[in-house]
DNA sequence: CCACATATGCTCACAACGAGCATAATTGTT
DNA sequence: AACAATTATGCTCGTTGTGAGCATATGTGG
């Protein structure tokens, strides 16, 4: 019975939690290989897509999530989403998997329910997004060379030229400039040149060949691989959270109640995986109008304590913008 | 045969361009009532979502379209996709939509093939977004009034504030100011408030009436209502194109090979709904390195002849950013 | 009392930007 | 030919934004 193609809608969620200055997401352990949380849709169930996401989070992981963004939906053949092998594992393939991806903020790292799940650092995915104790030295040492190999290979030389254009302008390669937004673009680099283990991978499914080459020898600068498309959402989460922190204020919604002006930076450090010069920070956050101190006083860093602040909850909805402003580098 | 149950998705396409002052979106006539044009992804055969788009959009309008992203991916129930109906009229109404909009910018207008589709001003459909010769009446006279009794209509008081403080956020009253990025936050509300046509005939739907309330009277102030989700749809088109042209330098995607600065003023005035103060837009376009003078001068215009310009497509790519800075009121 | 650490306040130079004046190069009119 | 009208282009001025760093305040533990 060749009826309707059984078409699956696949909702996976990147949960973002800030602690010290960890960026931490909520991977779930499963068979070994980490992923995010996720689950299928129910057609016929569900009201709207935001509700279904919210329910089984809730089922998976134990707590309510507050914050829901949607990030993108991705549908290529060959990088499908992993509910596609779990429903096959059922004898239930179905003949396309459509995944959705979305970004959930919570302020603290609320306890997990079951074992399954854990919060583990983002960059421990990507590696080189992390220039907070400067450029990370594994992008020169092993990332750029091989990019640089991969760029090589084309025969035609205006392909190769390509190659190395994007390379020099994800990376920030030969004198190019760094820009953090663009998480994406560097990790969809990274797996079109092979060097994510998830593109061997999927090259071997295609292929129908039956081993596993997620095993296979990858440099760690390559960063931690994971199941199905989770990485490329996982980076897509990173890009969305980098570029919007600039112009919305949502830093407040990984922050506790009340916080010192230091550890609001060190979350907006953690996030755009850059260090912030501290009186500039100060002087923003204090212009935007968006928070107001408690008298109250936070003594348990080493030197002076420092003011303990909260937000302005009636500003914070009514600013178009809000951002904290991650700066440039001037004639560098 | 209850067997699984048939999700159908749906691409909706919001292709823009810009001439002389006008930015104008393809629709589609159909039966009268004004949509996107649409299609059914085909989940046998399209490799990626987004080669399933150019491939239809080929076939329906006749011209191949050139820079495409994705807007979001809605799957309400009661705001469903033009598809459902499609598909319901061919006895084989599937059990849930997901519809997925796109936006595509191309330079010029670009023939349409068929007699089915035509260009068209998107200020049409949302009136109240032009703000080019200063702030429509019609807001005042007609949209703030309506908001103002929906926004009294809860009978507890907190209730009513919050509505009175979404209806002055998105729509700048009672001194708040304008954000033109705003306009999907504008025309949800509209729907919410059951100002927009479709919330009509969405309700009658849900109370499965016949009647079709969309020929029902709404002030003209309230624009076109459009099939579907499509108004909706072309709002988050309006609303991402409006912030994005601020950040990347996607303007010139709208613009033909040369122009003259006036020429992508108007460009950029037609799209973010504001008039730009000429001098400053001259030196912004000038220190962003983005464009170069050729030799060659316009005279079609009344007064001095002026410059022609083309972009710097090797910047271009460079360029992090690039945008066009839309001004923000100064102390006003 | 002192070294140390962190918080907080302030200055300075320069870049970005909103606003408006002035000038240049056309066309059409008297 | 002089002049108004129109549009393009160049420039200035004052204000605000911002990168960088110095200076001071306030706690801790020897």
């Amino acid at each position: 019975m060749n009826s309707a193609p059984r078409v699956v809608i696949g909702l996976s969620t990147v949960i973002v939690s800030v602690t010290e200055d960890t960026p931490s997401v909520v991977v779930t352990r499963g068979d070994g290989l980490a992923g995010l949380p996720f689950g299928a849709f129910d057609p016929t169930g569900d009201r709207t897509l935001e509700l279904s996401l919210r329910r089984w989070v809730a089922e998976q992981t134990g707590f309510e999530i507050g914050y829901v963004e949607q990030l993108y939906t991705f549908g290529d053949r060959g990088r499908e989403a992993p509910i596609a092998d779990l429903m096959a594992a059922e004898g239930n393939a179905p003949d396309r998997v459509i995944s959705i991806g979305y970004l959930a903020l919570t302020p603290a790292r609320a306890d997990l329910d079951a074992g399954s799940a854990q919060w583990r650092s983002w960059y421990d995915f990507f590696p080189w997004e992390d220039w907070r104790a400067g450029r990370p030295a594994s992008i020169e040492a092993v990332i750029a060379p091989a990019l640089r190999d991969w760029a090589q290979k084309p025969a035609v030389l205006a392909d190769r030229a390509a190659r190395h254009a994007r390379v020099r302008l994800s990376f920030g390669l030969d004198g190019g400039i760094w820009n953090e937004e663009r998480a994406l673009e560097r990790y969809e680099l990274l797996y079109e040149a092979g060097l994510a283990a998830e593109a061997a991978r999927d090259h071997a499914r295609f292929l129908r060949q039956n081993c596993d080459p997620l095993v296979a020898e990858m440099h760690p600068a390559f960063g931690v691989p994971m199941i199905g498309d989770h990485r490329r959402i996982l980076a897509t989460a990173l890009s969305r959270l980098r570029a919007k922190i600039k112009y919305r204020p949502i830093v407040f919604l990984l922050a506790p109640e009340t916080f010192t002006l230091t550890h609001l930076q060190l979350i907006v450090e953690a996030i755009s995986g850059l260090s912030l010069h501290k009186q500039n920070f100060r002087r923003l956050l204090d212009r935007s109008g968006l928070i107001e101190g408690t008298g109250r006083i936070d003594t348990t860093g080493g030197g002076r304590p420092a003011e303990l602040f909260r937000v302005r909850r009636d500003v914070m909805q009514e600013r178009a913008v809000g951002g904290v402003h991650v700066p440039r580098p001037r004639g560098d």
